[in-house]
DNA sequence: GCAAAACTTCTACACGTGTAATTCTACACA
DNA sequence: TGTGTAGAATTACACGTGTAGAAGTTTTGC
């Protein structure tokens, strides 16, 4: 899966339930997103099909219904958006997105303890498995 | 600038020049921009209308020619998107996105050197200005 | 056996983006 | 005064996405 996979809001609300779920129907993503989206079930099917062509997810047939799957896990589909957030608007400097996050006002006192404690961790496993 | 502004790759291309220039023609864009992309002349002038109807740049005429500036400022933008790829991604979790750096690997020694500095001062800023 | 139900597939449209050729317009120079 | 030219405006097309109605197909309940 080295291929970067830009996804959208809706995209990623459908592969979020493919990924809780693990597999679903059209008739089940369409269950659990119609309540706040009222999209119609030949849209979620479009939108599914357009994704399988893109090899994001995949299908197969039981009782001539498609059983949809995703090819991609969410850590990909994180490591190749954040990735690509890095590239383009911090040159690829991580640090400098982390800088930006902290200055932001949207992270709170614990939050940053929380940082903090991975930081530790992160550090720790380095030292370990170098 | 409340608003969200989602930016591809050459749209931040183009508004990285207005914002180490301050201001530049079509032509000041084309020269920096067109080896590496090649693009035309005309291209870059479709962009910029684009962006100005968007609100993202404005300009001013000068003997007839446009002479651009942006609108927002790159803090804007890395807010906007940043904060658009938290909500996407994390639920808007912010640590779990740090926790998602750490745990990428792109990152080095020194770079975790680095963000635990900054942690260290954002916290002591926050403990002056609460 | 037939009609309704359940699915998939097809077709369509609007909008944003990348891309650029062509056309329009106004000024400067001969 | 006429014309070349520089720059802007117009027009065009392909592609991805969101959106969904309509049409096709298979099952199944009566």
């Amino acid at each position: 899966m080295t291929k970067t996979h830009q996804l959208t809001e809706l995209q990623l609300a459908i592969l979020r339930l493919l990924w809780t779920k693990g597999e679903a129907t059209v008739a089940d993503i369409w269950d659990a997103l119609h309540d706040e989206r009222g999209l119609a079930q030949s849209t979620l099917a479009t939108l599914l099909s357009r994704l399988e062509r893109r090899g994001v997810v995949t299908h197969r047939t039981v009782a001539r219904q498609f059983i949809y799957r995703a090819l991609i896990t969410e850590a990909d589909a994180r490591h190749s958006m954040v990735s690509e957030l890095t590239e383009r608007l911090f040159e690829g400097d991580v640090p400098a997105l982390v800088s930006h996050l902290l200055a932001e006002r949207d992270i709170s006192p614990g939050d940053l303890t929380r940082i903090r404690a991975m930081l530790d961790d992160a550090a720790t496993k380095r030292r370990k498995t170098p």
